[in-house]
DNA sequence: TATGAATGAGGTTTCATTCAT
DNA sequence: GATGAATGAAACCTCATTCAT
């Protein structure tokens, strides 16, 4: 029983994920799903409500293929959980299939205004972005504000999600490494590394005035 | 001569910018201008012609206004220059109106499949990224092969572009700040600190095989 | 056996005589019986088959609950059993529940063509009236032709109808009295006698021809 | 310019008259108008907005063409005013084309519930409303409340509106009579005794409590 | 006896484009 | 140089009905 129900789910987490809300039309995911394109309608209600339960369903496959922990030990260093996160997040993006739909289908969304469809993946990112934070606040042994904190996280998921948003690069990186486990482990590497000497750089520049205000008069 | 014209093609830019090719309708583009709704197909032919106008003619804005050397003298050293790169792309990002209009257009199709619109600011973004890749060659004393160099390259134009296609991020930043040079400024210098000691890092991973292979055991 | 059956029939009647044949859905019917979305078809075949057999049951309901004749005795005097018809009729319409299923429907389709639903309750419709027009004969005396009874029984059907039609009406009486039997019971009063001298003033018009002339001028 | 927007008008209040709201559809209101199945969103934008034209149009049609007064003089009697209003009434109900346009349309809305199409034409009737209920009042002398005069307008209004609301008698009447407007002369002058009637027993039988305890008795 | 799944016909609406002036 | 009118394709959605169990 149900079995339409399932194939209909599938087909639109790959259409939305490819082409976003807007641009994928309920006809094509019947079609692909080979249903009569009143299934939507009979299974979910409307095409909006499908993407509900498509985001839904796609973040638990991210979430659960993919955990953002990496399955590090509780006493792993925040070093060690920023490698993770990252890593984590480079798999989830720069994967083929069911592992990336959630990603892409953010990607999309992400520059529509607030009061549309991105709003609705708010809650998953929030989520996602404090344990970043998190992380990052053990890095800087809990002496900075949560602002500062913020802001280096910001640098962290931007680094992770440009391969996410940019179509191009994105596939440039596949062509050039066949999206292997291994580039995508090295690249997470590269990125980690980066952002870490980054995160410390920034934190270090925040940690005394006298160092801020030297350095303001250097890029004055 | 011509007035129409030139309205069309302004606020075709505000509204391409807001809501991205699809979303956008002629209609809305034609009334934006007070003009007729046969307006665009009389001086453009057709929607996807107006969006190529449209297209080079905000770069052009964007170009003219914020260059991306920042108006250094022709000795500026590599670090002055990634500066500029940086503050001239969070300009261009984070403000309002006709500066920002390429740069929101482009986040919007970056996901497309690059059959589609993506493609058609493929030139525009590749001679932006060749200024970025010298600065950043430069900074690696010509030692590096260029894809090391490029891999550096995208984790810059990642942190740029972190406040173009995130419009909530971009909210709550001018929300923060009220959007003020200041503050842009501010970002600015932030994040050219996080990216030089990036890059630096990231460099300095490749610079030796011994250092690469001892830091590979750590990530393991 | 057939409990299903019995429910869809009862909570079709509510909603046609709410909403009407079309505006009825035959899922919303099913889901206020609490049975499945097949259960129409299974049990009556179509939506009109059901519609036919509400309309049957609804007419006994009410023919069975509010009889037009008021229960009088055989003896009883024409004035007396048009007040007893008038009375029924208005109990029929101002009442809440099932004792109104059938008149709420009937106001719901006169308006239609009579090729289509209109057509169906006429029988129904044609024996009251029957009724009716046996009543006013007796009150003339027997010495009217049947087109001027007709004439005056349609001006009573008229006042009864008026409270099934026209829903803001009813909704005026009911909220001023809150449909109590009393009030139903005074307008039937004021409705007889407004009834029975237009009757009598309008049999008296055709009584005489002189009378008829000299009105004729009074009214040229 | 323009002629296909009026025929569209056209064809929809037929419909419109001849359906209801609900089951005309706005295919065959285009087709009729040989017009594009676009063309009343092109002109109108939505069915309801067409709707809404067309309310106002055929009122405006019926009001012009049939006032309620009649063309009456200033110092006519009420009892003329009556008749001009009766016969007003049944002219617009009876007759065919364009003048009973409205009148058909409200009386396909009249038993829906308040919150929807019914709500749209409520200002056209009480304005109407108001005219009959003054008349009535004169009719009386003045001493009456507005209560009792109300009840006596809608008995009125119930002898007007049967033909209206009540499509067998309509094409009965047609049939019998050709609907020449000698016919509807015929009716009207009926229909006024009637009312005339009714109303000066209903007015009288409120003159003395006396005389309305009496009664009661009579009819208990 | 009954149902959950699925379908097809048809409804309104949107929108880029074209046509005649 | 410009426009108002009109159109056709395609979108989403509704709903009575049917099918397989």
């Amino acid at each position: 029983m149900g079995r339409t129900r399932q194939r209909l789910l599938e087909s639109a987490c790959e259409i939305f994920a490819e082409q976003g809300y807007q641009a994928a039309t309920v006809a094509e995911i019947c079609e692909r799903a080979e249903a009569n394109i009143a299934a939507v309608n009979y299974h979910f209600g409307t095409k909006e409500a499908l993407y509900d339960e498509v985001l839904a369903y796609s973040r638990r496959v991210a979430d659960t293929e993919v955990p953002l922990d990496g399955g590090l030990p509780a006493d792993a260093t925040p070093d060690e959980r920023l490698h993770a996160f990252i890593h984590a997040m480079l798999v989830r993006t720069l994967s083929e299939g069911r592992v990336a739909w959630f990603q892409r289908m953010v990607a999309h969304e992400r520059m529509k205004p607030e009061s549309g469809m991105a709003r609705k993946f708010r809650p998953y990112i929030q989520r996602n972005r404090a344990v970043l934070d998190a992380i990052i606040a053990e890095m800087g042994g809990g002496t900075f504000d949560d602002e500062i904190i913020h802001t280096c996280g910001s640098q962290v998921i931007a680094l992770c999600n440009y391969w996410s948003y940019n179509r191009y690069a994105h596939d440039r990186f596949t062509r050039k490494t066949g999206g292997s486990l291994d580039a995508v482990q090295k690249l997470a590497r590269d990125t980690t590394r980066f952002a870490t000497a980054g995160i410390r750089a920034l934190l270090a520049s925040y940690r005394s005035d006298i160092d801020k205000t030297r350095n303001d008069e250097i890029f004055k």
